[in-house]
DNA sequence: TAGGCCATCTGGTCCT
DNA sequence: AGGACCAGATGGCCTA
């Protein structure tokens, strides 16, 4: 039967791609094989088990391809202690039927694992768009539903109000209902990143806002995830180096180097460096050591504005994005990245806000 | 070891 | 008939 399903061609597509989200390992795809086995042996087994389904292909074996006859259910249908059943009446389990419902049953679980792949794609890009994106420790499925949705209300709030939020409820706008890890994990990393910003803050502003006020302009979104310096391997100072968590925040503006873009596991983001007026950084273009690739796991996704520059960085768009080596002609417009998507009406009510 | 998370299988339902 | 979608069941893996 394996030997049939894998040498008929209709059904080659589907072990194909099969085989090809396992990337084409020969262990994967023997893997795939053999859980293919498995789950025939499992609908034999069920075909075993199921309504005297042994009796009826044993009786199909008798007339083999005959498969019009109809079931013959007289015994049941007269007597008055089970019910008649409705509907189409039952054919004979013929061998064929069988094959062609183990076809079936086969064709239909590998369309499901390509829908579910499909489904956990979409997640995965999600993940890279919420405020925090780990590769090596993945949010959960529901927790970057979860943390998405939280994302999008506190953006619409931001849009809605026009008012420049402070830190403590924007964190506890991102963390309603997430788990502890995770909430640890978005506050900690939205904390870190908030601490960098005051304290260029106060030096430039004097403190003019509170301890618990940041700037809606390092409003966490993909920027660029680029190495910190608190996690270049020479600084022990970053508080959550030891957790793996890194800022994007600061790096952007004096982060000497981008260790993650050269490391052979990363992954440019799907989504674009997104940066709150709607355009992105590109690459940070640099020398990078590979013992630094460990410093990345998370990052926090924040936009450089004026005055949301920490201590020796430099923003995006004053005039020290220049001296910062990120430059104008390191931020292209929305479509130059993301050819394929539509730009999301909310960037440009972003970007007018933004620029008020 | 219990619990969380995940991938997969499976049968049911709805739709084309 | 067949595909898409869904939810329940199951087993594996990982972590506290």
């Amino acid at each position: 039967m394996l030997t049939r399903l894998f040498s008929d061609p209709s059904l080659l597509p589907d072990v194909q791609k099969y085989s090809s989200w396992a990337e084409d390992s020969d262990e994967d795809v023997r893997k795939i094989k053999d859980e293919d086995q498995v789950s025939q042996d499992d609908m034999e087994s069920s075909d075993m088990r199921g309504d005297d389904s042994r009796t009826q292909s044993e009786h199909a074996g008798e007339d083999d391809e005959d498969d019009e006859v109809e079931e013959e259910d007289d015994g049941e249908d007269t007597e008055g202690d089970r019910p008649k059943k409705r509907g189409p009446k039952k054919r004979k389990m013929t061998q064929a039927r069988i094959e062609r419902s183990k076809l079936r049953r086969i064709k239909a679980n590998a369309r499901e694992r390509t829908r579910m792949h499909d489904l956990n794609s979409a997640l995965d890009n999600l993940r890279k768009v919420v405020p925090c994106y780990s590769k090596t420790q993945k949010l959960s499925k529901i927790e970057t539903l979860r943390l998405a949705k939280n994302y999008i209300w506190a953006l619409s709030e931001i849009l809605r109000s026009g008012k420049r939020p402070d830190l403590v409820s924007y964190v506890q706008t991102l963390c309603k209902g997430l788990s502890q890890p995770t909430t640890n994990l978005v506050a900690g990393c939205l904390q870190l990143n908030s601490r960098n910003f005051l304290t260029e803050q106060q030096c430039q502003e004097g403190g003019r806002y509170g301890s618990a006020s940041f700037s809606m302009h390092s409003y966490p979104y993909q920027c660029a995830r680029l190495s910190s310096p608190h996690c270049q391997p020479g600084s022990n100072s970053h508080p959550l180096r030891t957790h793996g968590y890194c800022s994007t925040y600061d790096s952007l503006y004096g982060g000497s180097g981008s260790p993650e873009y050269n490391s052979p596991d990363y992954e440019p983001p799907l989504s674009p460096p997104l940066c709150i007026n709607g355009n992105f950084s590109l690459k940070h273009q640099g020398s990078a050591s590979p013992e630094n690739e460990k410093g990345y796991h998370y990052s926090m996704h924040y936009s450089g504005l004026p005055g949301s520059r920490p201590s020796g960085g430099h923003n995006l768009f004053g005039s020290s994005g220049a001296r910062s080596g990120i430059h104008s002609e390191n931020v292209l417009p929305y479509h130059d990245m993301h050819l394929h998507h539509e730009r999301p009406p909310v960037y440009d009510e972003l970007n007018a806000f933004f620029h008020n």
